[in-house]
DNA sequence: TACATTTGTAACTGGTTGGTCACATTTTTT
DNA sequence: AAAAAATGTGACCAACCAGTTACAAATGTA
């Protein structure tokens, strides 16, 4: 057979973000990886170091947000600004299958392999919905829906309602948007 | 050895929802709920019918949410009604380990095991929350930011921090219930 | 007392996991 | 061409998993 230790380097870490995308966190075991990318595990240790270095491989390349990359220019101040990174914010969320499973993942461990991982996922997630720590109810309320609407998205997967709100249908997350967008509207006026 | 059936199924039990509490969805399988009780794994199988059985003893009883029944007696319709709820609710959620792990758990998976379970807790929880199906956006962004303390109350676990956000600081809850209070009273004024 | 039923345990099956090892083959260097 | 290094594979290990089986001991019943 041919030797391209570049080539099976990109082979193994196109499977892991594969099976992370489609299986989630659950889905990336060594054994899995090395079976998806049709390799030799060993390999997997002998080039990276196991799933630990894997993925701090995964978080310093750090490639998922990749098509978000454009909004974060700005600092956001204006309210219209606000709801402008709400909406790109949220549609951007729902559409990145890879970024719901590492957010779901935070739900599920926090340890030394995953560390740096989500310590800059986090960052991504902040820029993105352009989060400040400033300390008024906006801010708060605002936190919470952004946090209502990843709880949402991840829930999704493997649930059609939350309580009586179809998942499923378009119309309930135009719903949250406008919501979203009219309560930043509220706490502005008032 | 002494033989005792309804205390060895209490055993069981006991175990299962200790472990649940303890380590989430993960850390209930056979054979750590049969070492966590004491007991030999089969008469799991026979008693229960395995942890399929388990959990559907588990959702019939439903003796989570055992500290909330007093509050779904009343249908919510006024305002301070929902500030009411939803303060209450955001209280009891924080101090309801085995709710939580129910909770994450349905972020993880849905099969004909769970079912049950997740369609039981779902009702609970809409009436905790008082959540109705009315098409407002004052109830939309009620969902989302109750959806949003889920959220960070899961995420707590394993993270100290949403962003720049301290989710270990009484404060931090104080604030997202303030903001919750501050956004139902917004909506209805307007 | 003798037999049958219930309760309980331990061992075993077949499968999967992460991790390592010895070996073969290809490529590079001398 | 010969030696050395890099690349790749399959087997192996110990630990775990769910589920089943065979058997022992206690309890109930005739």
């Amino acid at each position: 057979m041919k030797k391209n230790r570049a080539a099976t380097e990109e082979k193994i870490y196109e499977a892991f973000l594969s099976l992370l995308k489609e299986k989630g966190p659950q889905g990336v075991g060594i054994n899995a990886i090395a079976k998806e990318a049709g390799v030799s595990k060993e390999l997997i240790y002998r080039y990276y170091g196991g799933l630990k270095g894997l993925l701090l491989h995964f978080a310093q390349k750090g490639d998922f947000f990749k098509s978000l990359l454009f909004i974060n220019q700005k600092s956001s101040s204006s309210v219209s600004d606000l709801q402008h990174f709400a909406k790109e914010g949220t549609k951007e969320l729902r559409e990145n299958k890879l970024t719901q499973e590492i957010l779901r993942w935070q739900l599920l461990e926090n340890n030394e392999d995953t560390k740096d991982l989500f310590k800059f996922t986090n960052s991504q997630i902040g820029k993105i919905f352009a989060i400040n720590d400033k300390d008024t109810s906006l801010n708060h309320a605002f936190q919470l829906m952004i946090g209502g609407y990843v709880y949402f998205t991840l829930l999704s997967k493997f649930n059609k309602n939350f309580i009586t709100t179809d998942l499923t249908k378009d119309e309930t997350w135009d719903n949250f948007d406008n919501a979203l967008e009219k309560t930043i509207e509220l706490f502005n006026k008032e």
